[in-house]
DNA sequence: TTATTATGTGAGTATATACTCACATAGTTA
DNA sequence: TAACTATGTGAGTATATACTCACATAATAA
């Protein structure tokens, strides 16, 4: 049986993954992978409008995920651990071998 | 502005990454570390009811992260990409680097 | 065959999430 | 000051998710 602490840990590194498991978030994300971005080029790049974007950006902020500073009457957000892009590319491993298993049944069928 | 090909691979990583963001389905990926188990064990060690429990197995296997093989009454589980668990040392990180600025915040006030 | 055990599934409910719209705030410029 | 621009926020709605319960299925044992 799980212990608490387990448990505690578990719940906060749920909640960090779920605040990058978006679409919108992993372009975002991807997006501030080559520097720090305002509010408006990354809903021009996301291709969302402007308060949806405001949102998810703060669920990725309180997550940990993102920094910002304030510039003018601009907001300018940045990848606080850009490790989260390394695990993107496992992500991308395993659709991978979904993708080679597709392949296979295709086959049999 | 984002391609539909960039669209869908995010979509397809979102999926992937939602279905191991929940505290029970990082326990059930944290238990099959060590190898293969059956749900009642999952059960038992998560400390959920069998049918919940069945529900995120499913989730997660047609995500692509487990696969399963039956073995008399029982269905035994598997972690497909062990690499699932290389991410969460990441997001571990991020809830390091949280509760040291935490711990700077609480020196100020 | 019937009973038992392990697992999966459907219905119903509660809660969470994403999105849009309208409006609020805050810095900037005229 | 007023008008403008970038961003954030609250209300309302639609959809998705997690959970529990009761029941279904499937392998096994008696």
């Amino acid at each position: 049986m799980i212990g608490r602490k387990k448990q505690l840990l578990f719940e906060k590194q749920a909640s960090v993954l779920k605040a990058i498991a978006h679409p919108l978030r992993i372009a975002i994300a991807e997006f501030l992978q080559d520097g720090e971005q305002c509010v408006c080029d990354i809903a021009k790049y996301v291709g969302s409008g402007r308060s949806n974007i405001s949102k998810h950006l703060s669920v990725m902020t309180s997550a940990g995920l993102l920094g910002y500073r304030k510039k003018g009457l601009k907001v300018i957000y940045k990848l606080k651990c850009p490790c989260v892009l390394d695990f993107l590319s496992c992500v991308t491993d395993v659709l991978k071998q979904q993708a080679k298993e597709n392949r296979k049944m295709l086959g049999v069928i």
